[in-house]
DNA sequence: GCCAACGTTGGC
DNA sequence: GCCAACGTTGGC
């Protein structure tokens, strides 16, 4: 069992958009990150990061429901993602499925984050740091977790 | 909207 | 293999 970090804009995707329904996570366009995609397993949790909106935090948990597997939309030229070097033989990018597993009653912040001992060294809270899929320890998972219900 | 930090690209 | 130029990310 292992722990993520799912990164959105809400603009773009919401977290009110994945309740709606499990969501292929395509798109992924970073190697790293796509690496942290294909150590997940069915039913590993990730977080849930709203970025660049106010507030900006985490608003909930996310379920891996399908682990991964070939982003078909590197395949497709009409694609935003569309990746000209991608061939079904080689896909080069993978993603997973998600699902809405529960919504925080109130956003833990990044400011919030900042200032909790014990998320230090998250990879969320480093300088510079842009993955939008991160993996997240026990320990700081717990943490946050426990952040989020003592909150109202 | 700004812009620093980052990852990728491509000429050499 | 180096590294300048470029496009993107994301906090502010």
């Amino acid at each position: 069992m292992a722990y993520w970090l799912f990164k959105s804009e809400p603009s773009a995707f919401s977290f009110a958009d994945l309740e709606a329904g499990p969501t292929e996570w395509s798109g992924v366009r970073n190697y790293q990150a796509r690496n942290y995609m294909m150590a997940m397993q069915t039913w590993d949790l990730g977080y849930f990061y709203h970025s660049r909106t106010e507030p900006i935090g985490i608003v909930g948990i996310v379920m891996i429901v399908r682990s991964a597997y070939p982003d078909y939309t590197a395949l497709d030229p009409t694609s935003q993602y569309h990746d000209p070097r991608a061939t079904p033989q080689k896909p080069i990018w993978q993603m997973v499925d998600i699902a809405f597993k529960m919504a925080f009653s109130q956003v833990v912040t990044l400011g919030r984050l900042r200032v909790t001992p014990g998320l230090e060294g998250m990879a969320l809270l480093q300088k510079g740091s842009r993955l939008s899929v991160q993996p997240v320890t026990s320990g700081e998972w717990e943490i946050i977790h426990r952040l989020a219900t003592a909150l109202p």
